[in-house]
DNA sequence: TTGTAAGCGTTATCAC
DNA sequence: GTGATAACGCTTACAA
């Protein structure tokens, strides 16, 4: 392990003083060409970096973020902070990671308390600015401590978060559209004939199942009814559909489609029907909200609604870089889930019937 | 953004001596309890979090370490990431994470350079240690500017990698046995009857690739003929296991029997088939390899190895520990790849078969 | 037990 | 153009 060489001894050996030195790693301009080829090539030959850390004393900056997450497993999360870490990148900043792992099947008994401490060593750390994707902040009842401790951190650095606004919270929130993606992956399964149809998925007490839920429930009211029992929460995983689709296997008759919270609750879904010899769509279709990069090879393909999830990502570290900067922010910019049908609601294939029974 | 509080301002508000405020922080035994009580009173009251960029000019210690990964998208580094992060934590170190998305399909025309600049950042950042997960090391000829930069960079800091090790390579190798695994799923297939046995996926010149498809090949001479058309190379991802098995489609007959070198080439085959009305396992059966999460909810459940993948990840982060306080290393721990049957290889389904026709 | 002062590696502010 | 020197926030001899 060599000791690392200082910007000091630099100076000593190019017969210069430190200052000369840091100009030319700064790229000042009042350095004479003579002095700045001598002090490139000696930095050049001990393949000399300035130090960041004593860089950072000075300037207060240390051109790192951090990202709060629940589960670095799941591709909800993977989607934003590749783009994250991108951008980040890009811009010049790295990438601090905080995976807190007390989404879904967690062994946290006090997950606000895990993310308070993560909040202690943000501040340390001394990072120009905080992403956070997930958490306790998207409950719909916020810890109050968290929720102290939150606003404390965004006080000393700016903090943005993807996720719905809470009121009591001074963070710059990215919003996104819950409740639209719910409607349109409903309105299309009524649009494809389905009548009754049941919704699987998503944790009680989250935001995000709330909205999607309450999406749900109106778009059907208009044109069905909905009885609880066609109903099902469980948690954002492949398990949780799979127990939640098996669950409403007991009821009969079982719906004719059926909206999952997400991908992996559906793909769980599929599995749980396949294991009773139900063929998704013929037996029953399936249409899901969160388009994960598997969902397009799955068997069968699962229709879905693409959020966009990376351009809020996108968006998040720009507002962030804007806040750092004390610059002026964008202005909000339109989230626009997508529908993609692909073949697990069944649409093209009662299309095709209903073709050739036109025929007959 | 209230401006940050030092520790100075402590030592005047609780009317001692700057030191005396080090002193409490640190937890040092010579303090007087009544004023580590005011001193203690006064931290708290203002929240005072000591900065580490200071404290780390000091002690030449950033507590972060940093990992390098191609796709923090793909579930085979997730995993990996996950262990680091918390077993980092839990040890106090924080994780810096670059993710240089040059795997796959990527569109870096030099993804060497792109690791070479990730080492330069990491160098300024100061980091503890680094874990490199995968890269261009992972190449039968790793690019020679890549060798000299990595060379240097462990000169420096010390670097563990999971992976295969390279000769030229001063870093701290921690290995997996690729081999092993491909041999238990291949001997598996001929256990369960197959003889016509097929490989594909794998990027050509990724060690990983040569390392399982020869393991794969050795295991097959000792059965059966492997011809060199039953063999599809394409990359790691699910579309490269769809084309590599459209590609052998074209084959006819096809083989009995596929191994895919993970799980998501195998999904990939598994659409293939499925579009071509071919079942799993009835008409061709598919055993593969690293274990992903979702493997055992796909339909098929896949059969796989599990290469523990995880352990790896958290035996890297404690010799990366040892290597940083000068400790002494653990000594090589034994990697068992563990063979996972489910439905994909058709081995219950066969047996099944068997017993029943014994029976008749 | 406590305080003073030097020092960590850089940049910024002065003189020259 | 260039070079001393102070400063950034903290720890750590050394003195008292």
């Amino acid at each position: 392990m060599e000791p690392k060489i200082t910007i000091k001894e630099i100076a000593k050996l190019a017969g210069v003083s430190v200052s000369t030195v840091s100009r030319v790693l700064n790229e000042s301009p009042s350095v004479s060409d003579k002095k700045r080829a001598i002090v490139k090539k000696v930095i050049d030959d001990y393949n000399f970096q300035p130090s960041m850390v004593a860089r950072s004393m000075i300037s207060n900056k240390t051109h790192t973020i951090a990202v709060l997450l629940t589960d670095i497993t799941n591709p909800y999360f993977t989607a934003q902070i590749e783009q994250i870490e991108r951008y980040g990148r890009e811009q010049g900043y790295s990438l601090l990671m905080f995976n807190t792992m007390t989404a879904g099947h967690s062994n946290s008994d006090n997950p606000a308390a895990d993310e308070i401490k993560v909040f202690e060593t943000i501040i340390e750390k001394q990072v120009d600015g905080v992403i956070i994707l997930g958490g306790e902040i998207d409950r719909e009842k916020v810890d109050q401590d968290y929720l102290k401790a939150l606003n404390q951190l965004n006080d000393q650095v700016p903090v943005v978060i993807i996720g719905q606004p809470n009121p009591d919270c001074s963070c710059l929130f990215i919003e996104r559209d819950e409740a639209m993606g719910a409607r349109l992956i409903t309105t299309h399964l009524l649009a494809s004939g389905y009548h009754r149809i049941g919704f699987i998925g998503g944790e009680p007490g989250i935001k995000i199942t709330t909205q999607r839920l309450t999406a749900f429930k109106q778009t059907m009211s208009i044109y069905a009814e909905v009885s609880n029992s066609d109903i099902e929460l469980s948690d954002f995983y492949i398990q949780d559909g799979y127990s939640s689709m098996t669950t409403m296997l007991k009821t009969k008759p079982l719906p004719d489609a059926i909206v999952a919270i997400n991908d992996r609750v559906g793909q769980g879904a599929i599995r749980a029907l396949a294991d009773q010899h139900l063929r998704v769509p013929e037996d029953i279709a399936i249409g899901s909200c969160d388009a994960f990069p598997d969902a397009e090879w799955m068997v069968p393909r699962m229709t879905t609604i693409n959020q966009h999830n990376e351009v809020l990502a996108r968006i998040a570290v720009q507002q962030l870089l804007h806040l750092i900067n004390n610059e002026q922010l964008d202005s909000v910019q339109t989230h626009l889930p997508e529908l993609i049908i692909r073949e697990s609601c069944g649409a093209k294939l009662r299309h095709q019937q209903t073709e050739k029974s036109d025929n007959t």
